[in-house]
DNA sequence: TTGAAAGCGCTAACAG
DNA sequence: CTGTTAGCGCTTTCAA
């Protein structure tokens, strides 16, 4: 039987103060003060027994849980390590933890995530909505806590709810994508798009279309595919395109991880890269770099942009900013190689 | 001034029961029978005020956070999303939220993260060790909080603490893949190790020189670089490997990202993989595949381990297990592709 | 079958 | 300057 863990109330005793005094020192209660000898020996006798705050209780009574939730489709996308450390890295460095949940672009699991802020689990919320949209979280919101998307945020958003947003636009980084494309030379350009009916994948679409229209190029809607985020469903999709007949001369693969499974097809179907259908990426992933052809495609910032959503979550959490929400535009960099 | 967000009180009040019946139907008391109409009741109360549980409320109350806690270098690494995700998904089937912690092979780094367990933060831990030992840990076992160590557990550990280990031997895989090497026909083997004095380096290299001498190949300390566990830390070593008369023939990296920093280093050297240096890793992270030449390495099923080390932890926790630490030794396969 | 009551360990008024 | 007090919202005896 381990011996019970010590309280602030056991510290107290052996220091021969009151509970309070305990954690007035522990705390550093600035509208408080304590005689130094007072509080060494209160600290004293903190060394001495090895106490050790509980967290639990001091969230129930300060009501913070000094968490904050990130909901992201999937860990796995090694988008997402970066952005996530952006998030850890921010709140570390105020003394937040964080809790990571994967959605795998899953309606039921998107929900489920957000129940985490609503029994609160987390002061704060990061979300990269799927299916959840802004009347959902109103009643998150509502209650106070605040939530940074991390799609473009649009419409109305009542003044007072604790709401912002950090992305690029989406639609521009297609387009920017695409155009570079057309720039090349190519008219007839496929598109692998990832999940249907998902935020990243209709701003994309949008990008890709605005730029064939920039360019007088007709759009084909046979020449878009679906599939899902992962590799497995680049691949899936390429096949499909690579079966077109005419073929498409490009690609523009809405994401990293499905462009290198779209790679694979092409390797397996004998189609070299560049030179007979060229490919194009989105995030700019480190293997992006790595895989061969090296891979042309698009940086996010994914650290920078999980350091923004912390820093605007911690902006309402510490009553810094109480606005509106905000809508940032985050830059993004095309990043040309040799796979297109 | 949103409105006070309703408890379980308010919930009681409403549907003229107690508090404690509220408590019993929302957990489903077993040891308790509510006549059908008082839970019916109950329930309507509670969806018509929108009642949500206070986690926190329960935490402090049942001693219980529903949280483990995984402390790794960074997830970053493409070897750990994996890793986690194996964690974050058999956590989640037990209703459990995992906290990830990142050290960066930082020795503070490490203990500040073990603090989460310390302050009741988790039920229970999950840790790649690099500075932290046994001993070390032995507070927190005592109190009853379950660890799994991701590395293998050496010497004696008193039978009463909720420790386990689950790993591949780090040496054996080690050793299968110079051997591997040595196969192939060399005897020069150079190695890029990571960061000394921690236990995944100190056991591969201890892997490598058993191989070696297995082999009757002469052990030479040159050639055994360190660095940390990154890509350019493997960009670094590789330089240095690169710079040696004679050159070694092949090189075993002690991990994917540090291979692949060791091949961008051969690309601007001019030096040919595996013509005229073989390279071999140790992972087999998903990029691994698809770098050119596609990396040989060594596959230690990531997803798996996390799955285990949460199983583990979850059997000290809901008591299926109370045994003395169990020291589990996982599969590893050797991938065989081009680089090597 | 339900209710009353006692805290879990802590923070934060408020008194002294 | 320090102590007293009142809960935070919940689970879990124990009584009725």
């Amino acid at each position: 039987m381990p011996t019970a863990r010590p309280t602030q109330h056991d510290v107290a005793r052996a220091a021969g103060v009151s509970q309070a005094v305990v954690s007035y020192v522990l705390n550093d209660v600035q509208s408080v003060t304590i005689l130094p000898e007072t509080r060494a020996r209160v600290q004293a006798a903190i060394a001495e027994l090895g106490y050790v705050p509980n967290h639990t209780a001091r969230s129930l009574r300060s009501r913070r849980t000094f968490t904050i939730a990130a909901i992201i489709p999937d860990i796995t996308n090694p988008y997402y390590p970066e952005l996530i450390r952006g998030i850890q890295d921010t709140a570390r460095d105020r003394a937040y933890d964080v809790l990571a949940f994967n959605t795998d672009g899953d309606r039921a699991r998107e929900w489920a995530a957000l129940d985490a802020a609503r029994r609160n689990r987390a002061d704060g919320l990061i979300i990269t909505p799927f299916f959840v949209t802004v009347d959902d979280l109103v009643p998150i919101l509502s209650g106070g806590t605040p939530i940074t998307l991390l799609t473009e945020l649009r419409g109305n958003v009542p003044p007072d709810l604790p709401l912002d947003a950090t992305s690029i636009s989406g639609a521009d980084a297609a387009r920017t994508v695409v155009s570079y494309l057309i720039a090349r030379g190519h008219t007839r350009i496929g598109m692998i798009s990832g999940q249907i009916a998902t935020p990243p994948r209709e701003s994309r679409v949008h990008g890709y279309q605005r730029a064939l229209k920039e360019h007088h190029v007709p759009l084909e809607v046979n020449l878009i595919r679906g599939g899902d985020f992962t590799e497995s469903g680049g691949y899936e999709a390429m096949r499909e395109l690579l079966g077109l007949v005419p073929r498409p001369t490009a690609v523009f693969a809405a994401n990293d991880l499905m462009a290198m499974g779209a790679l694979i097809a092409c390797r397996e179907a004998g189609v070299t890269v560049p030179q007979e259908i060229a490919l194009a990426g989105f995030d700019d992933i480190p293997a992006a770099k790595l895989v061969h052809p090296p891979l042309t495609t698009l940086n996010q910032h994914a650290h920078s942009t999980g350091r923004r959503a912390a820093e605007l979550v911690f902006s309402r959490l510490d009553g810094t900013y109480s606005g509106p929400a905000r809508r940032e535009r985050l830059g993004f960099d095309l990043v040309p190689r040799e796979s297109a």
